[in-house]
Parts: C-alpha cells; sequence; structure tokens
DNA sequence: TATTGTTATACTCTATAACTATA
DNA sequence: TATAGTTATAGAGTATAACAATA
C-alpha cells in the first residue's frame, strides 16, 4: 500500500460505478497519514490481544501499570497516570484490579497521607513475568515483519513521538 | 527512553521505597513492546485530534470512509466496511452521519437490491478537501520530528503490519 | 443457504467535574 | 489554595447476535 494504486481497470469494466464488488479499493491519500497508519495498526493489535487472551485474566492497562509498581515500588497513583498518560481516575480502577488480583497493593503513605503508596506482591511479580511472556509471544508475529533493524528503528521512531 | 534509565540515584536517597515525588520513572521492558508505543502514540494523536477538531462537525470515522466514498464511487457499506477494518454495523452509523452532513447519498444498486451503491455529494467533495487540509495541518507538529526519509520509513513499516 | 444492510445490546475506554482528606 | 485519591456520569468506540429483504 505504500504506493496507492491509482485503480481500477475493473471498476472501469463495469460502468464505473455500479458495482464495485471485486475491485481493488483505492486507499487514495489515506496511507500518507499518520493517524490512519496508526490507527490500523492498533486495530490490528488490538483484535489479536483480544482474542489470544481473553482467557488470562487482566485487562490491558493492568499490564503496564504492574510493570511500571514492579519496576518503581513506591510509586504513586497520581504518578502513574502520568507514566501512562492515562488520567489520575483511571488509576483507581486499574488499582482496583490489580488489588483484585492480588497482584498489587496500596499503602497509605506516612510522609504524605494523601498518598498511596503502591507496591507489587510477590504474586504480582510472578503474574507480570507470565503476562511479559505471554505478551511477547502474542508480538511476535508481528515483530516476525521485520528485521531485527527494521523493528529497532520502528520502535525508536515511534517512542520520539510519545517523549517529550 | 531508547534506552530506559535503571534508576535511581533519588530513590534511593528516600529510603527506596516510600517517597518517588521526583524520580525518573523507570519503564522497564514497556518500550520494546510494540503494542505499548502503538498506544501511548494513538493517545498522542487522539488528544491532540479531538482538542484541535472539536468544532469541526465530523468524527474520526467518517473521515476516513468520505476519502474512500470520493475514491471508489459506488463502493457499498460492506466494501467500506472491509476496507477500513470496521464491522458492517459500524458502516451503518458512519453513513447516516455522512448523509446528515450532506456528505454522502445512499442510492440502492439495481443490479442487487440488497446492496447501498455509495456516492459523495459536491458538498462532500469540497467538504473532504478542507478536511483533508485540516487533517495534514493537524499532523504537522508530529510529522516535523521526522526527517522526510525518516517519515517515509515510518509509515512504510506500520503499512507492512496492517497489509495482508 | 448466503449476503446486505439494519437494529439492539453490552462492554470498554476516555474525559470531565466534583467531592474528601490532607497538605 | 493546592494536591491525591475517589466517585459519578456521559460519550465514543467496539463486538456480537439476530432480523428482513434479497440473492
Amino acid at each position: 500500500m505504500t504506493k496507492p494504486k491509482k485503480s481500477t481497470a475493473k471498476a472501469a469494466k463495469n460502468k464505473g460505478v455500479e458495482d464495485t464488488a471485486d475491485r481493488a479499493i483505492d486507499y487514495s491519500f489515506l496511507p500518507d497519514l499518520l493517524g490512519f497508519n496508526i490507527r490500523r495498526v492498533q486495530i490490528e493489535l488490538w483484535r489479536d490481544f483480544v482474542h489470544k487472551l481473553d482467557d488470562e485474566q487482566f485487562r490491558s492497562g493492568e499490564f503496564s501499570a504492574l510493570a511500571l509498581i514492579v519496576a518503581n515500588p513506591g510509586i504513586s497513583q497520581t504518578e502513574l497516570a502520568r507514566a501512562l498518560a492515562i488520567d489520575k481516575a483511571h488509576t483507581v480502577a486499574l488499582l482496583d484490579d490489580l488489588e483484585k488480583n492480588g497482584w498489587a497493593a496500596r499503602t497509605r503513605s506516612v510522609e504524605d497521607r494523601r498518598r498511596h503508596t503502591l507496591a507489587a506482591t510477590p504474586a504480582g511479580r510472578k503474574a507480570l513475568v507470565r503476562l511479559r511472556k505471554s505478551m511477547i509471544e502474542h508480538e511476535q508475529k508481528f515483530c516476525a515483519l521485520y528485521s531485527p533493524k527494521e523493528l529497532q528503528t520502528l520502535l525508536s521512531l515511534l517512542q520520539r513521538l510519545y517523549t517529550r
């Protein structure tokens, strides 16, 4: 799709308008838009993710939240929200889920009693190892589309966009 | 974020756990995951998109649908759904919106009376020109992060993932 | 029987504002 | 006054199944 075909011998044959049943779609300028491409990739990854991991007992946000809590013990919910670029209201539900799974715990900070000090449980750390493996496995079929160097290029270009 | 810092002199100073108020976040292995990066980029683009175009009278899907209808006159709703990788039920609402805006029209196909033959109105074609300009303008600040060659690389790598 | 468009439903994600308790 | 966590609400997006008309 890098160069969208200008279409369409097939359509012309069909009087050009009525029947488009089997002609190639002309994507016009859409493949040149960053937003369109990101959206399409997101759809692809998301559908595969949902179908592959629907038996595992967790939702998308939980995984990255757990990873950050494990890597940053003592982090607060607001810091977590900032790090994940989500609203702090969202972290409430996220932490509720993590606690329900027994993967993380909130502790009222003794230095600032407004803050919740977050920490992963041993079960949470164990779960993270498993989930990470599962996630890498899930991404494998997409990563396999790229050479190691291409993949690194892709990740690095993506990171540039959201890193301030 | 390409190389996540292993953290954190600051945290260590604060007894290592309680206070994490101003230390750098350790993103652990998340930046190596395709899904995490796509999600973050998506968030970034989406927020900017919503805030910049909330006065324009259209929603995200309408734009790409209109572009495809203009480029492929006579396309059906099901074909549109396939081309956009969305469900055909979704195109119903999309077409309702496009018709409400006077940008596209459904016509019952005479060759297959189940199909709706879709076509853009003159107003729709005019709107698309305007929206496209607006969209490019909106993406500009993100595209500016890349050299022309980098941008082309990024788009082409993304396209590879969702093109079968 | 299969397909096109449609309707209905339910679930998730996201954005926002307001409240409380603490600082 | 400002901040951390919470609650509530509303809107958008998505997935799914079932239906009528038509092939």
